[in-house]
DNA sequence: TGATTTTTAGAGTAATTACTCTAGAGGTCA
DNA sequence: TGACCTCTAGAGTAATTACTCTAAAAATCA
């Protein structure tokens, strides 16, 4: 069994990931691991102690998978970072959902997640340059950055969108991956137009392969998942 | 002087930008306006009601806004539409950053809220089309649903983005102009690869034209608005 | 075993805040 | 003028919820 202090943090990166943090309250994480509020308020003296440990390991984590070892890149490579990185920002979206938030009550959290963004567009850009190295993206710096922080910003308002358009689905596993993964198709279309060589030749199988069939998008989007010329 | 339910209306909406809806409590507004909250209560039966009545608001300027007059379009035309769009969903920067609570607590909302983002989305392919029609796009259909929904999805984030960097600055009336023009310079550059003819050939004056040049960049963003190679 | 520290329970508190209620002011029309 | 309706004030309430406090159980270690 893993100690209390990391089962709180699990249990509350659940709750707040499908509810809210707002929606959640300490009790309510305390009865849903079935330990005492007290308890709960021994390993962490508030609930922005929870939040800022689970920012922390957010970022952990994330920052690890930026950093991309040296050498040439495949566009098999590629994939693989992306969907990684993709995933872990889907795993913390609570943070992102209701990030003003956070950031108004928590002036040191506000600092470190400036910091936070800046170490990440600068890795990204860094893999981004690496990769038109490889010869797999052709585009100009300006180019580049644009793209990058296009990238940022839809990866990490991807699931926020998704759920308000499907806020009674999330917790469940098979759907939020569905969603992830037509995240992950929206995210190759932005930067289709830059890629060439191995990357370009398997553009079409990528769509198809994380592009969720009609009538997945159908359940989940209703008429925004096919928009119609009428 | 005009009545005082659009001036609570009024009021909401800029404190509501400004600190966000948590943030801001009936009394506020009601103190804001120099009026009693039983004042309030007579005119809004509670909180959610005046977050309704913004939405409502929102909704309505927004989908005027995505009324296209038939004929072919210009590339002015096209960056008069935008930017509209764009100011007005600045304008309605706070319903897109809370979204989910608000989703969360009213189900009639929800429902209005799904509509709206499916008829939004159904006349921006509209517009795309046209402009492809006019010649200044080309991309397939595919392509241009791609587009869209990222194009929504950014500009509906953006402010969120911006607001996370810089929480302190939200209420300057020129520096959130300015974070609003970086906004249409992300989306110019999002739809950049499909543009063609006339609009491709202000393409790099458009550019110019809405990008913060990097004194005011460094201002808001540090690192962020000039991403370095190392 | 006994001493000490860590962890837990759970009742309770203090503060916030959305919202109510009553009474009265101000306008309108007969 | 008086009846009536709209609008406003402002004190007060009820419910939520983050957090505290005391004491006891469990673990650690001499």
């Amino acid at each position: 069994m893993t100690d209390t202090k990391t089962r709180i943090l699990d249990a509350a990166l659940a709750l707040f990931n499908r509810f809210g943090e707002r929606n959640v309250t300490t009790n309510h994480i305390a009865g849903e691991l079935g330990i005492s509020p007290g308890n709960l308020y021994y390993h962490y003296r508030n609930k922005a102690a929870i939040v800022s440990a689970l920012f922390d390991r957010y970022r952990e984590h994330l920052l690890t998978l930026l950093t991309v070892p040296e050498g040439p890149l495949t566009w098999e490579d590629k994939m693989g970072y992306f969907e990684g990185i993709l995933a872990s920002m889907w795993e913390g979206r609570f943070l992102h959902r209701d990030l003003a938030h956070f950031l108004h009550q928590d002036p040191v959290l506000r600092d470190r997640y400036k910091v936070f963004v800046e170490d990440s567009l600068a890795r990204g850009l860094g893999i981004y340059q690496r990769l038109r190295d490889s010869g797999l993206i052709e585009a100009s710096d300006e180019e580049l950055r644009a793209l990058l922080v296009n990238t940022w910003v839809l990866a990490a308002s991807w699931p926020g969108f998704t759920h308000g358009l499907n806020p009674e689905i999330s917790g469940d596993e098979t759907l939020d991956r569905g969603l992830l993964r037509q995240g992950i198709y929206q995210i190759i279309c932005l930067e289709a137009p830059y890629l060439r060589g191995e990357a370009l030749d398997h553009l079409d199988a990528m769509k198809r392969e994380y592009r969720l069939d009609e009538t997945a998008l159908d359940r989940l989007f209703g008429a925004v998942g096919q928009v119609r010329s009428e």
